[in-house]
RNA sequence: GACCCUAUCGUCUAGAGGCCUAGGACAAUACCCUUUCACGGUAUGAACCCGGGUUCGAAUCCCGGUGGGGUCGCCA
């Protein structure tokens, strides 16, 4: 049985990276019928927050990333953690340390001055049975102790990473970390561990950041004589400028996105797309992404995000997505600029004519603005096309619009009849014409916009400007 | 600095020793379409990091260098 999971912290909104390694997990466990399970690491008090948790949950819920199990919180999960250290207390694999941060700080301090990888000196570790024999200092007063997981000397960790391939390490590498603090919460890498055993998680996959946790957490799950899940470690996504992500560069909610029009299905697809490949297949669903998805494709890489790549691919699926939908989209985008675009009920036939035509939701909502409410043109629009020729042809073109039938073909022809009259070409008439309407020179094909305007608003609009 | 990972067009990538004169997509450029702007269509330019091996044969395997990324917390 499959089971995955995604386990932000929440310390901030569900970003890009995330967001990836979230599809990546569900995808998985949907390929393969799994279970895909999200937890809230929330171990560090002082920097979650509600309000992360909750814009994680909506970055989740607007990709359509849909979990079978959790959220679990952690936190609520303490009277577990502790009692596995009390085991490992007993069992003899982790031990207290009375190092105070201080005497770490100048332990680290010392040892990059020497040039060497810092890391905690043992100074607390208490000799085994077979060696020699080491006499600790006595507890100091005042202090807490932290609980250090007793990590093996010697040999090596290694696990065949399911998109890195094999990766090994000497324990000779790792120190002996804290698994509890002076205060008794437990720490992440412990924590992870006490999870993904107790959930029975069979595929880890996470963020390349998490690699160098790998050993320890392997050694953990040993001392613990739990079974091993499955690794894979996705690599990172750069920003647009090639940059690493940060929170202060580049690095962005998903809900941004929302913000900024994009489709959830352009976003996943785009982000599907970015270090996994089928082929040559760049546009699909997440059926067919599901169908598909398989560790073995995945670059280990890091990627750089390209923003004209995902323009791309929105602007392909606004062009396929249903015209309701987006006149729903479209009226909620004018409310929240404090629009009220209800009283224009053919809005889905604006969006047919523009879906096709614009990057995304924004623009939609902008070109769906001047049909529902009547934009006064910039004067140097006016000044520039509304000329004595043009008014004139506008009001022969207004006395043939008040009878004709209001369909595209028949409209055509009351524009092509007025050209004729007044000796112009298309443009010269189209242009003004769309400048009236929708106070732009550029639209869609007018006689197209004419029809769905309607006559009423038509009229008021030429017969406003011609005042 | 140490350790771990990584390296194909500007970008995302295909590529599992001969199918490679290295393919696709975005972007760029040109042309076509056209009722403006877009859309769309067609075409063009553009890459195997460097050096050694292994092999009849290397983008592909191995080693080294260099570049890039990650980690080195009583953060996650």
């Amino acid at each position: 049985m499959i089971r995955t999971r995604f386990a932000p912290s929440p310390t901030g909104f569900l970003h890009i990276g995330g967001a990836r390694t979230a599809l990546f997990s569900w995808a998985y466990a949907r390929r393969h019928g799994g279970t895909f399970i999200l937890r809230i690491e929330d171990t560090d008090v002082a920097r979650s927050t509600p309000e992360a948790v909750q814009a994680i949950l909506d970055g989740m819920d607007w990709l359509g990333l849909d979990y079978d199990e959790g959220p679990y919180y952690q936190m609520q999960r303490m009277d577990r953690y502790k009692e596995v250290i009390r085991q490992m207390l007993a069992a003899g694999t982790a031990y207290l340390c009375y190092t105070s941060p201080e005497e770490l700080e100048a332990m680290r301090e010392a040892q990059r001055a020497r040039n060497e990888k810092p890391r905690y000196d043992g100074r607390w570790r208490p000799s085994l049975a077979n060696e020699p024999v080491k006499v600790l200092p006595d507890p100091p007063a005042g202090i807490l102790p932290a609980v250090r997981f007793r990590n093996p000397a010697d040999g090596m960790v290694a696990w065949n990473d399911l998109v890195k391939g094999r990766i090994s390490i000497a324990n000779a590498e790792l120190d002996d970390f804290v698994i509890a603090r002076g205060d008794g919460t437990p720490t992440y890498n412990f924590c992870v561990v006490v999870d993904d055993w107790d959930m029975k998680i069979s595929h880890v996959i996470r963020g390349d950041d998490h690699v160098n946790n790998t050993p320890r957490q392997i050694n953990i799950f040993k001392a613990l004589g739990a079974p091993l899940p499955h690794y894979g470690h996705l690599s990172m996504i750069l920003g647009d400028d090639g940059q690493k992500l940060s929170k202060r560069h580049g690095a962005v909610s998903v809900m941004q996105y929302e913000e900024e029009g994009y489709l959830p299905e352009a976003v996943l697809n785009y982000l599907a797309r970015l270090g996994w490949s089928h082929g040559d297949d760049e546009t699909f669903s997440m059926e067919q992404f599901c169908a598909w998805f398989e560790l073995d494709h995945i670059t280990a890489s890091a990627a750089q995000f390209n923003t004209e790549k995902l323009n791309w691919l929105n602007a392909h699926y606004l062009k396929q997505a249903d015209d309701a939908r987006l006149a729903e989209e479209t009226l909620r985008r004018l409310a929240r600029q404090g629009v009220d675009g209800r009283g224009f009920t053919d809005l889905p036939r604006v969006m047919a004519l523009y879906k096709g035509r614009v990057a995304n939701l924004n623009e939609l909502a902008d070109a769906a603005h001047a049909f529902c409410i009547a934009l006064h043109p910039a004067p140097e629009l006016v000044q520039l096309h509304l000329t004595e020729p043009v008014r004139a042809a506008l009001r022969t073109l207004s006395a043939k619009l008040a009878d004709v039938a209001w369909e595209a073909p028949a409209l055509s022809l009351a524009i092509k009849e007025t050209l004729a009259g007044h000796a112009m070409k298309m443009p010269q008439l189209a242009i003004p014409l769309r400048v009236v309407l929708l106070g732009q020179p550029q639209s869609p094909a007018i006689d197209a916009v004419l029809e769905v305007l309607g006559r009423e608003r038509v009229q008021e609009r030429i017969g406003r400007l011609l005042a």
